[in-house]
DNA sequence: AAATCCACCAACCGCAAAGGA
DNA sequence: CTCCTTTGCGGTTGGTGGATT
């Protein structure tokens, strides 16, 4: 208790400290902190230098304010991982776990209590329609994929059973509203339904994008955790 | 001019994981 | 395998300075 006290300093650090921590980093590198504190002649315990060290004392740190850029990846980040701070910083060179986390609070903390502020809100919007159609195209794909292999099966059967029963191969007719499609000059199979299904989606989507509106932003993030 | 509010930032604390003896 | 130390992380607190009432 008060021994430890006596032993070691809290509070801001002084210039004095700072140099003192800095020379040693340079002379011995990172890690070992708690005898960085006795080594460097330091009053303080290891956390401590530790903390100071990450936080400020890094030369690669990048100082000045969170640009807009900056803030969209964080948002981005805190909607897929929620508070990992740690590993939301790694995708921001020079920013600290704790610099992002102070900026979140001051920032986001409230308004996701309140309503989003237009910018903000427009911002989620745009990171989640982004998001959908990556995932919506990546569907197409898997689906075009699907019915590739799907005609080629038909294909390969079709090529069996012809060349077993030695019969004339007859090509799939147009039936139904796939031919008035075909006869209004309209699109049709596969590419067709994945237009509906896709406008149909964006209205869907277009709903829950408005969500977030009533949850604010942690309400999916607090889902996913 | 004084009081209050708010944003920002630095630092501390407790806890858990990792690593070594 | 267990215990102890070190490290890293996330939550929280407290100080400061500018803006507002």
């Amino acid at each position: 208790m008060g021994g430890n006290e006596e032993r070691w300093r809290k509070g801001p650090w002084t210039a004095e400290e700072d140099r003192l921590l800095m020379h040693h980093v340079s002379l011995h590198g990172e890690g070992r902190w708690n005898s960085v504190a006795t080594l460097a002649g330091l009053r303080r315990n290891g956390k401590s230098c530790r903390l100071r060290w990450v936080n400020y004392l890094r030369p690669d740190l990048k100082r000045g304010r969170i640009t807009p850029h900056e803030e969209t990846i964080i948002l981005d980040l805190h909607a897929r991982w929620g508070n990992r701070w740690s590993t939301i910083a790694r995708s921001l060179p020079g920013r600290t776990d704790n610099e992002i986390k102070n900026y979140w609070r001051t920032h986001f903390k409230k308004k996701s209590k309140v309503a989003l502020d237009e910018s903000a809100k427009l911002k989620m919007r745009q990171l989640k329609r982004q998001k959908f159609q990556q995932e919506q195209r990546q569907q197409q794909l898997q689906q075009l994929q699907m019915q590739q292999n799907i005609a080629d099966m038909k294909r390969i059967m079709s090529f069996l059973e012809e060349s077993e029963n030695q019969v004339e191969y007859m090509p799939p007719t147009v039936v139904g509203k796939q031919k008035d499609r075909a006869s209004n000059g309209c699109c049709y199979g596969s590419s067709y339904a994945l237009e509906t299904s896709m406008s149909e989606d964006f209205g869907m989507w277009d709903g829950l994008w408005n969500l977030d509106d009533v949850h604010g932003p942690n309400f999916h993030a607090a889902k996913a955790s």
